[in-house]
Formats: structure tokens, C-alpha cells, sequence
DNA sequence: AGGCATGATTTGATCGTTCAAATTGCAGGA
DNA sequence: TCCTGCAATTTGAACGATCAAATCATGCCT
């Protein structure tokens, strides 16, 4: 590539020393102002860079974060990450770090990634994505105390699942579509979502629970549970109306997109994520913030790594409801 | 971390100088068989495995390949990049590279963060991505010798412009889907794109159109332009369908839904992206494949890199049809 | 005038791998 | 027996930045 410039032509031309031109950069309080503002000049005028590789074998730090990536583009919830993937890219090179990906198919086939990138890259961080039950890879990186926050809770309370956490509140969402129907009239809300055992699909259950709660209202078993996806959404929709529900709540946009293939006018329809989908076909979902989760995780890395304030354990934040025609 | 294991610690446990065990990874030719097999030994005993900073320090190679992320989540046709990006990150994991991600909104930015990129990470190579007239990122990086490959074709023979690519033939997919209207038995078939100059809807155009002319039939006007969009789509179709259009091919997912939106009953309509929507509302889609278009990049960036051989040009690939009830 | 303290600056060493030159040992031929 | 050639192995140096100890210069106090 282009000729290098490095730390020793830049003190050459600065006539000091490279621990002064490092210390300029690294240290300015321990250089005398007018011989810093002399290098600052030097190291504009010849455009000099810092090195990475030989920065990271002397500190240890590579400034790097390794995050997954998923084939999520067969799915219509797979947008879901490249915002968010979109978003911590921004917000780490803010803070002076970069993004690293790699894929893997299962656990122990991430663990071995991490493995190998911890022995070669040495990455700073990692963020961990769709979290789960027994999730061998939290604990993991726990026991070998590399710095990592995942974006997804915990959803256990065993002490080897305690690590940093960045989330959206899917009840809070749900809560929010629930009370958006009742608003509009309607008494008969069903719940449209996962069976029981998903740590993220009972949360979102919780929240339309609640809310008819609070309202007096109960949910008479209007709600049916099953595998993600638009058959899903459809045959739960068509029992749910039978049973009298004029509204439905759903736990995605591929629930909701089958369920609104079988509503009717005047049936109401919300999802969850706000997928392209949800607003190519006018369907109202809950919006969870990603870039504002993707800074959150940065913020939480950043302050352990870089800061000597206690490190922030967890962040949970709040979606909103984008309204359109199906509700 | 974890206690590091280096080629030092390796060479004393195996009673060997450290070039011989750099050699039994990397120049095993020259080691002795009985030799080698013990290193190799004693390496998967230790769990070495080499440190990625010394090695770019003493050979200037990072493993790093470069590209941009795009907050395509607001897009209907966001999800292409995904899984194109996914496919990289797999492909290159396996030739032995990583992926390093930026962010960039125009090219002057972009421009800058190469330079940021090259001076402290020295990423072997770029991938770049939605490439268009006056892209001044290809001359730049050329000038440079940056080494770089494009996910999509140069449409200008200037010299400046010529530069290895990979691209899925949009001619080819326009002309499959038409071949498949004019099978169903649609003679009135119209297209629906973007306004001349794109070199990408231009050749999705040319496909329509010469397919028809193969067939003894003549657009007659049965096209029309405008933004990418569920709008443009709509009001388009209006149009070509109070022309006698009794089918549509559309240039993109988005163009295609809008035309859905406004067609009646036995009106045929195909998209181009197969994305989720796509999938989600049963339009017949173009689909390309972005994983081998990944794969693609990965080797031509390979073959120029870590190869002997004269580096390959380009790539064009061919789409397939994904059929649904929409056409 | 000399000694001491301190701010500012310099320089040797280090990080871990690869490069390349030097060294070693062995076999074959004169 | 000695010399030469070559395969196998070793070791000093380099990559470029930071760490830390050493050095230098200046000012103040005795």
C-alpha cells in the first residue's frame, strides 16, 4: 500500500523523541504545550496513523468486538439484527472500536469460534445475540472472564447466567399494542404467540396478560400458542375469532401477517419488530429501538473496559408502537 | 484471558528452536517428518495457535477483509445485503480471513474511513458494495492498489472503471421471469423500473425487453419508470394495466408489491430480490445467489492475495426464478 | 558554588511471529 | 582421512508501538 508513515518518522521530523510523539498522543499532559502543539503539527503534516498491530502486542488490546452474524434473510424477522448489527457498528467506531464477524451454526460451534479468535485476533468484547436457555456460551465467558454483553436477558435467576445485558421490554410492547385495541373499542383481545418455555415469548404474553388485567378484562383462554410462522399465525387467528376475539395481539410479524390473512374487516391485527414486512403490508407493530440497544451495548463494553467505574450491569429499555392500517 | 501459549513455549516443550515450529505450521517442507510430527504434537497438546498482531507485524498481512454495513432494515429489499454479508463472513472464515465492518454514508466518508481502516487495522482487502455511476471509492482504492473486489458491475468502459467485480445477471432474471409470463400465456407483458441511467435497472430492463423481441413481440410502450417504491409500483401498474398489460415484471420486491396491490384477479406480477416479503405475500421473485456471489468475492480476492495465478476479473451469476401464487 | 528536587525528555526493552543468514551434522566422493 | 555439498536446524533481527527506567536541564535552597 501506500508508503507508511510510523511513530519514529514523525519524531525524526519533529526532532523529539518517540515516546514524546506517544506521549503527545497517549499522555499530552506530560508534554510540555508548545513541543505538543510543534508534534501535533508533524503528525498532521505527515498524516500519521497509529499502527494497530504493534499497539495491540505491546497493550494487549485490539480495540476489536466480535459479534455474530446470522442467515436471518430467509426470515422476515431476519432484519431485526442487521439494524442492530448496523447500529453497534456506528456506536463502536465512536468509541474507537471496530466490529469483527464471524458465523456458527450452534454453541459448541461458537465456542470453538471464540476460541480461535480469542487466540489470534484477541478481541476486546464480544456481543452475544439470541440467547437462550441453557446457553452454553454465557458461562463459557464467564469462567474465562473475557468481557462480553449480550443483547436478550437471561431469563434464569442461576447465578452462572449473571452477566451484562442489554434488552427491549417485550411485555412493556405488548402491553403498549394491548391497550392501543382497547383503546380503539375492542373487548375480545387475543394473544397470538410462542409456546411456553421461550424466556422472550412469555414476556410478550405477560404484557397483553397484564393489560386486559388491569382493564378488568379476562383472557378466557383467548390465546393459542405455536411455532413461529405464517401457518401459525393463520390457524391461530381462525380459532381465536371463533372464540369471539375482534383483536389480536401477536408475538411477531410473521404470527401477525398470517393472522391477517384470515381477519376480516374490522378485525385488528398487531405484530412485533416492525419488520419491512409490517410496513409493506400496513401492519401496526411494536418497534423496538435497536440503534439505541446497539449504543447501549457499546456503552456497557466501553465503561468496562475503558473506564474505571464499576461496570453497568444490565439496560433494559422501552419499544413503541408504530400504527398503521390494521390497527 | 487465559493463560497465552506462544511459538517460545511450543519450541521449548518440544525441544526445538521456534523457526522450527514456524516452519512445521507454515513451510512443513522443510521439517523433517519425525520432527514435524512431534511439534504437531506437542502444538495440539499446548493449544497454540499462532497470535494474529505479531504475524502482521512481521508480514504486513492482517486476514482482515473490509466492507460496509447499510441501515437496510428501513428496506423492503434491506435484507439482500444480509445475507450476502452472511455468506462472506462465511466464505472467508473458511480461506482463512475475517470480516472487519464499517460504517459510511456517501463516498467521501467512506473514502476516510479507508484511510483510518488502512493505517491502523491494514485489512488485506475491501468488498464493496451498491456501487453506482461516479463511484469515486473504485479509482481511489485502484490508484492506491488497494486490493478490493465489487458486488456489482462497472456499467461504463472507462479505464478508471476497471476493476474485479461479481454481479448476478439482472438481464437474466428479468428474461426468466418474462419467459415464464409469455409460457403462462401472457402476450401483453409490461415492466416496471427505475429510470434510465441505473446500470442495474437498465439491464433488468433489457432482459424484458429482449426476451419479447425473441418472441416476435414489441414493448409498445408497456413500461414505465419511477422512484423504487410501494407507490411507484401502484401507480405504475395502474397505468400499464389500463395500457392492456395483463402481466407485470417488476425490478425490485418493492416496485413488485405495489403492483400487487393495484392487480386484479388473472394479472400476473413478478418481483426481483426474492426478499421475505416476497415470501411473505406469494410474489413469483428473481432470486440471486447472494451466497455463491459471497463466495465468488471471497475467491477472486483470494486468488489475488494468496495465489501465483493471474487474479481473475470478474464473475457474472446467474439468477433462478422463485415461483409463488403471484405469477 | 554545590546539591537536591522535579519536570521534561530520551532510550533500551518488550510484545510474538517471521525472515534470513548462520550453523550443524551427516553422507558421499576423492 | 579429508573435503564438499546439502538438509535440517538455530538464532539474531525486524516489524511499530508502548512501557518504564534513565537521563537531562533548570530552578531553588543552603
Amino acid at each position: 500500500m501506500a508508503d507508511k508513515v510510523t511513530i519514529t518518522d514523525v519524531a525524526r521530523a519533529a526532532g523529539v523523541s518517540r515516546q514524546t510523539v506517544s506521549n503527545t498522543l497517549n499522555s499530552p499532559e506530560v508534554v510540555r504545550d508548545e513541543t505538543r502543539r510543534h508534534v501535533l503539527e508533524v503528525i498532521a503534516r505527515l498524516g500519521y496513523r497509529a499502527n494497530q498491530a504493534a499497539r495491540q502486542m505491546r497493550t494487549g488490546r485490539s480495540r476489536l468486538i466480535a459479534i455474530r452474524i446470522d442467515p436471518g434473510g430467509d426470515g422476515i424477522n431476519g432484519s431485526v439484527l442487521d439494524r442492530f448489527l448496523h447500529g453497534l457498528t456506528e456506536s463502536a467506531a465512536r468509541a474507537g472500536y471496530r466490529i469483527l464477524l464471524y458465523t456458527a451454526h450452534d454453541d459448541r460451534s461458537e465456542i470453538a469460534t471464540f476460541e480461535d479468535l480469542i487466540a489470534s485476533y484477541e478481541p476486546d468484547a464480544f456481543v452475544l445475540t439470541a440467547t437462550h436457555h441453557d446457553d452454553l456460551r454465557t458461562s463459557w465467558l464467564l469462567e474465562r472472564r473475557v468481557p462480553f454483553v449480550a443483547f436478550g436477558r437471561p431469563w434464569s435467576d442461576l447465578p452462572r447466567t449473571q452477566h451484562p445485558w442489554v434488552d427491549v421490554d417485550g411485555a412493556a410492547g405488548t402491553a403498549a399494542a394491548t391497550r392501543h385495541l382497547l383503546a380503539a373499542g375492542h373487548r375480545r383481545v387475543g394473544f397470538v404467540g410462542w409456546p411456553p418455555g421461550s424466556g422472550v415469548g412469555d414476556d410478550r404474553r405477560a404484557g397483553w396478560e397484564r393489560t386486559l388485567a388491569e382493564h378488568g378484562l379476562r383472557p378466557d383462554d383467548l390465546h393459542r400458542a405455536g411455532e413461529d410462522g405464517i401457518a401459525t399465525g393463520e390457524s391461530a387467528a381462525r380459532d381465536l375469532l371463533g372464540a369471539g376475539a375482534t383483536a389480536l395481539v401477536c408475538a411477531s410479524d410473521s404470527l401477525a401477517l398470517g393472522a391477517l390473512n384470515v381477519a376480516g374487516p374490522g378485525v385488528a391485527v398487531t405484530g412485533f419488530d416492525d419488520t419491512p414486512v409490517a410496513g409493506a403490508i400496513g401492519l401496526t407493530s411494536v418497534h423496538q429501538p435497536l440503534g439505541e440497544a446497539a449504543a447501549a451495548c457499546v456503552a456497557l463494553l466501553t465503561r468496562a473496559l475503558d473506564s474505571a467505574e464499576p461496570p453497568a450491569t444490565h439496560m433494559l429499555l422501552q419499544p413503541s408502537l408504530t400504527i398503521r392500517r390494521s390497527a
